[in-house]
DNA sequence: CTGAAAGCGCTTACAG
DNA sequence: CTGAAAGCGCTTACAG
């Protein structure tokens, strides 16, 4: 029961055809902008498509061509900053491109919850941007059928999980290799590091940048501490770490563990930067107000999401096939939580 | 050109037909669980679908049938906690309902760029959730025609500024109520207020609950500070209030411009919560770990996500109509950031 | 319980 | 430059 009595239908081609005194298959040209349509015709189609406000049905549109101008972005997280941040970028390219953009969340790593919420993300038509940073992500790169446009956001170059698709990324490894350096030219002997959950089994791409700056130092390689995605379990693996006088520098994978690690400082009475340096991951909002303000490598995940449309658009709309490529250089950014050892330089020279 | 040499076609219920030895009604029959099919029938069409592996196009299933099992979700921001979880909790209550979920962001709040956006998530099919916690929501929720759909997530119960349209909403007057009484309790004269933008003119609800405590109590009433939704706002606002020695509370808008604030104490050398306490709002993930840890009030907006689409799919699917109705209770976590003003209790007995 | 027809609102060849 | 036909993969009455 409709309170204003009807319901207006909104206008299909054919009404503005018979609007215009034409077919609707001049209405269709007129649309689609083909170029045989004469000036004068053109305009009164014109004209009626904007005295009836009629819009192409984006349905019918979808079934009659087979082209659905839509992605969905399938994520096992939609609140982290990273996360959340790529969708962003997603959506903001997508808008541009008169794209819809719908989201699927993997709730787990499991091999039928992933393959159904794949096949969810197919149904919906159009492409797929898969967030693989983690073993759910990963997982669903992998379940996507052969025929389906998809691109990866993946964590690292090497080893890319969709086989022969197109992927994105940003360089973590550098930045990780970056924010050691940094500490490390600080005169700690060493940095411990407190990782994210890998993507895969192997070593995570932060944590190979992080080795790789140890390496070069001749500094020891500590044991990375496995940890999860927030503050949590950066506090769990901070208060461990604090109990080893010998600690000086603690690399985070994000900020949401940096900060739990700093609080776990603090509980356990050892002063930051005073006596432990911190150094996260990502420049989340919140980072540079935090006390002490956190030394972090900011990335560009936002960009990252650009980038993944920009290529999914090229392999849907059969344009140029761009290259995968990094988007954007980290940016080591330091702030209070970093300084020298407590008894000044205790490194070694270096080799 | 195709690598594997022919792209398989899905099949279509004609296929399945064909395999089953019956007519596509049937099928359609089958897999719209139409009582009036034999068993047996049933058994071979399904056994066809399986082998197949037949799923039914959505695209075909809305022009057909007129009904989109979509929802999208319209918002100024993706990324800020309370927006992020409104999202997640209808993604969650959407993926059980086997609905797909779109997201379409407001850019501005301007009224060609809101009804642009609006328009979009229109031809997306199916309903539409909108975010009314700002200007910009406030102006899609009002610009969507009667016709479509929809269900608000509003700031305040008092004002549905869509009208007649079925909405949801966490009880924020009630929540700043409590911190406000919280901090008033501990002895302090009267409670500051950083305020998040508000979604109209009109005073927010946050702040109503604010003044209602401080009345309550005969206690001085400020006048409330606007500042943004991000640590940057909180920064800039607490830093003046840090200024008036006369300041010992603060309540903040959300736990982002919390976070500023505290920061502003510090470099303004005034201590939490020795000199000056403060409550934040929303309890995000990193409040608790904050140094000091953040007093707050928790919310449930991944709650209030699910029943915005509760109430959406009843609309759509027209089930029994539920009535508007908030979420769950505000429920006030205090936390090292609260405590009595630093001379004892200064505030004058209760009238 | 099951089949044949018409139609959802478009596009894509095919005529002229 | 423009119109008439067929079809995308389904559903919805209408027959039987």
């Amino acid at each position: 029961m409709n309170v204003t009595g009807h319901t207006r239908r909104p206008a299909s081609i054919r009404d503005v055809a018979t609007a215009a005194g034409v077919s609707y298959q001049t209405v269709s040209r007129v649309i689609n902008g083909h170029p045989s349509v004469k000036p004068t015709t053109r305009d009164r189609v014109l004209a009626a498509i904007d005295e009836l406000g009629f819009r192409r049905n984006a349905t019918a549109l979808a079934l009659a061509s087979g082209r659905t101008r839509a992605v969905t972005v399938l994520t096992a997280n939609t609140t982290h900053y990273g996360y959340a941040s790529i969708l962003r970028g997603v959506e903001e390219a997508a808008r541009a491109a008169s794209y819809a953009v719908g989201i699927g969340v993997l709730e787990s790593a499991d091999e039928t919850a992933v393959a159904a919420e794949v096949q969810r993300a197919a149904d919906a038509g159009g492409g797929l941007i898969v967030i693989a940073y983690d073993p759910a992500g990963v997982a669903a790169l992998g379940a996507v059928p052969a025929e389906l446009p998809v691109v990866g956001v993946v964590e690292t170059p090497a080893s890319p999980p969709g086989g022969d698709r197109p992927w994105v990324w940003a360089d973590d490894r550098e930045a990780a290799y970056q924010a050691t350096r940094h500490l490390l030219a600080l005169g700690h002997e060493t940095v411990h590091y407190v990782a994210i959950p890998s993507s895969t089994r192997r070593t995570s791409a932060r944590t190979a940048g992080w080795r790789q700056a140890l390496r070069e130092a001749g500094a020891p390689e500590p044991r990375p501490v496995q940890s999860s995605w927030g503050p949590a379990g950066g506090h769990a693996a901070g208060l461990r770490l604090a109990k080893d006088p010998a600690v000086t520098a603690i690399l985070c994978g994000n900020d949401d563990l940096a900060l739990g690690v700093l609080r776990a400082l603090h509980e356990s009475g050892r002063s930051v930067p005073g006596e432990v340096s911190v150094a996260g991951f990502d420049d989340a909002p919140h980072s540079a107000y935090l006390t002490p303000s956190l030394t972090t490598v900011r990335l560009d995940f936002t960009g990252l999401g650009r980038a993944a449309f920009a290529l999914l658009h090229g392999v849907l709309e059969e344009a140029v096939q761009v290259a995968p490529h990094p988007v954007s250089e980290p940016e080591l950014v330091v702030r209070e939580s970093s300084g020298p050892p407590p008894g000044g330089v205790q490194r070694r020279p270096p080799a």
